[in-house]
DNA sequence: TGTACATCAGTGAACGCGCGTTCACTGATGTAC
DNA sequence: TGTACATCAGTGAACGCGCGTTCACTGATGTAC
């Protein structure tokens, strides 16, 4: 498969093992983890097929046989980081008493998420504003989605029945939003983790508490 | 000063106008225009110091008369940015009466001022998270220290009496961070204004009235 | 006011380099019989 | 099981292009006298 480079696909421990369906796969997987890393210290926009080529230990012209375009490469790589947050949050929510323990209970899973997955998360962040129009429309279509399963869980839950359901929607979008800010702040300073958890717990309580105190149609 | 490219220091009208230091400025000011509409659709490590020079209508070693590197004049720009934005908050707190009235007042400034800028809006949203490191630490300080004044005037506003200092300071993150997100989508989607502004007016009394009926040391 | 000199914003040629993409190819793997 | 053929992941040469940066330069503007 290849020679020389630093990429995983040159692994002399993997090189040579399994089917031609297996190790494609491989060596897909490998242009991801490259795409990530480079794009790292900078930006989908701004790494090249060639670095991504070298860095994967492949000739450039094999990175057509995965991928038409890096920003086809970013699409997958958006769709592979929410696949695995979304079943994190489902766990989650299918775990959520009520709101109190809501915070204590999952913020540091969240941020655990964070933690095992920095690469996906900086690029999120970074391609949420950065990115390529398309991919950024990706990125926004997902948080929405979530947006909408957290109001539904609200609305299910109870906590919030004095609220309208327009409402239920923004305060939904007030959390994501700043789960989003918090996320944000986990990965570019992963050794403040615990005083970012631990503000952030604070301030998601002067959030919830506060809001559910609030009515609909008071202001 | 030049004879052909599409840029603003090529203009006929003030072509060969002015002392030598007013040309130079003029330049200095076309360069800087052109990397912000540039910028606009990428990112600033992704434009090219020629690309500029293009756009200004310029040979590309002219650049170095003004800049030493894009990355000296992206903190350019960052300077620019915050001096105008800190100006219409140092307006805004200065006519600041009491909370209520504070959101109603406040935020269609700020959208205002987000619709008047919106080139330094989106530049500063992208190069936050995505912007050479540099850059991104600048942009980070200048938020902290809008924090850190946001903070100091709650203090002084007596709004949050029962708040420690320290959940003063949190508040005021909660807040600016909240701000920030919304000028986000205030960029993103210009023509949304008017129904951003509306869900960020509810959903900032949401975390108003709700924080401020929070007392420290409560959770 | 006139002259001689200094400054310096912008020029233009040149460099070596990495880029995306094309193309015909190789040869191991997979499949049909 | 053996053979003949198809598939296709990865190769390698080649292309034209835009990149940042160097360098010696030009000539209008500014200044000292």
């Amino acid at each position: 498969m290849t020679r020389e480079g630093s990429g995983d696909a040159g692994r002399p421990t993997e090189e040579d093992h399994g089917s031609r369906a297996e190790r494609k796969e491989r060596t897909r997987r490998a242009i991801l983890d490259a795409a990530l890393a480079l794009a790292a210290d900078s930006n989908l926009m701004a790494i090249s097929l060639r670095q991504v080529a070298k860095q994967v230990g492949v000739v450039p012209t094999a990175f057509y046989r995965h991928f038409g375009s890096l920003e086809l490469l970013g699409l997958a790589l958006v769709d592979e980081s929410f696949r695995s947050l979304r079943m994190m949050l489902l766990d989650v929510w299918r775990h959520a008493p009520e709101y109190t323990d809501f915070i204590d209970g999952s913020l540091p899973i969240v941020a655990q998420h964070v933690r095992e997955n920095r690469s996906h998360y900086a690029f999120i962040a970074r391609e949420r504003t950065a990115g390529p129009p398309r991919v950024r429309e990706a990125i926004g279509h997902e948080i929405e989605l979530i947006t909408r399963e957290l109001a539904t869980d609200i609305a299910r839950s109870g906590a919030a029945e004095q609220y309208s359901s327009a409402d239920i929607g923004l305060l939904a979008d007030l959390i994501v939003s700043f789960v989003v800010t918090m996320a944000e702040r986990l990965v570019e300073d992963p050794d403040g983790e615990a005083r970012t958890l631990e503000q952030a717990r604070t301030q998601l309580r002067m959030l919830l508490v506060g809001a559910l105190s609030w009515r609909s149609r008071e202001g």
